[in-house]
DNA sequence: TCGCAATTCAAACGATTGTTTTAATCGCTA
DNA sequence: TAGCGATTAAAACAATCGTTTGAATTGCGA
């Protein structure tokens, strides 16, 4: 159980508490006394801490932007002379993020959360190394949506795979409040949510182009 | 100039305050700075700072929900007969936040900002506060896009609908950023982003609906 | 088992937080 | 203009914030 060290710890108490109460709450006390550790561990471990918020939003998204990046290449293998079909490309976009909020000995759900968030936030900081992790990626998916849809505009596919992505973003943030409302276990209303989102997109890309 | 009362002055320095640093930073002393008046001012006309920015909320949410209803009410009368556009429930839904956030004067493309960031912060008041306003208004247009496309499921319509929210929402916060990136004046970005918002709403709920 | 580096701990630092108190000032009516 | 309620102002309150300090403790290689 408590096996964890007590960076790990701390890690995992800050994704709570940043999924829970948002960061106008977040205080280092809170976390120690959550992490079961001292004050000071904190700065001894992470420097301060803006540089912990950093890391926690950096330990997860790491694994995630690979995730997506290694399905995104397994389908261009597979369909190395196609185009490759447009719902396997937002698939290996949306996907991962449902396979890490599944994973819940990862603690990934809690994590989608504290992402939402820091995206609101928007503070300096935060949100370019969100920017500047998050351009490559999305580069990447859009050329893979022109190979899948090659009569669709570049500017097109840019604009509604931006909304894709702020649809996804908003229904993150918005776990536990929506499945409450709708009286339904969390895990099942997340599994109907990406299968909603992925019809979702490919109904508002392969939709007929007349301004 | 400073013809605004001292209560105007506070709310549109914490509208200011909360849309440039987020919820994260927000202190009454930095309001009270920026809205040139005393520390106490603010808690004699609102009582304390939660009471404040309920009323920051409140006080531009109302005006933007009448400017919606009234849109979509006008339809409704104007087609009678038969079911009205699809094109036109999304733009009553949509361009009212455009109006908002292009009438300067008003500070609204400010509050669009603190909205976004209202919504991730999911404080348990704040968002309660936002979803008992949100809930009875989304409902009306949900049905309006039923009567636009009758032959769509009523469950696809609430989730293409709410991820249409999402996208509009992540949009708005995502302001000043994008637009910066993209090196484009903000006014004209937003534009864009209405018009291309309306069209991939359209999109995504005209194609074809085939699991 | 000794010794040293890594880690944890309690305590205090200065700064800032939201709120309250008490006095001064303003604006209007009688 | 006298007086009174509404508003603004300065100051202090207790609480919490992030960070630093220096000593105590741990764990591991020699």
């Amino acid at each position: 159980m408590t096996t964890l060290s007590t960076k790990e710890r701390i890690l995992n108490s800050t994704e709570n508490l940043i999924a829970e109460h948002g960061f106008a709450e977040l205080s280092i006390r809170k976390i120690s006394q959550q992490a079961h550790t001292n004050l000071a561990a904190i700065n001894y471990h992470f420097g301060n801490k803006q540089q912990l918020i950093e890391h926690v939003l950096e330990r997860r998204l790491n694994n995630l932007f690979q995730v997506r990046e290694k399905m995104l290449h397994d389908l261009n293998q597979g369909n190395s002379a196609m185009a490759c079909n447009l719902e396997q490309v937002l698939h290996a976009f949306i996907a991962p993020a449902l396979y890490m909020i599944n994973d819940r000995h990862q603690g990934g759900r809690v994590f989608m959360k504290v992402l939402a968030r820091a995206y609101a936030e928007q503070s300096e900081s935060l949100h370019h190394l969100l920017s500047t992790r998050y351009t490559p990626i999305i580069k990447e998916f859009a050329e893979a949506i022109h190979l899948a849809c090659p009569e669709l505009p570049r500017e097109t596919i840019f604009w509604r795979f931006h909304f894709i992505i702020g649809a996804l973003t908003y229904t993150m943030g918005d776990f536990g409040a929506s499945s409450r409302a709708k009286q339904m276990p969390e895990h099942e209303y997340f599994n109907k949510s990406v299968e909603e989102l992925i019809k979702f997109g490919v109904a508002s890309l392969t939709a007929d182009v007349n301004s």
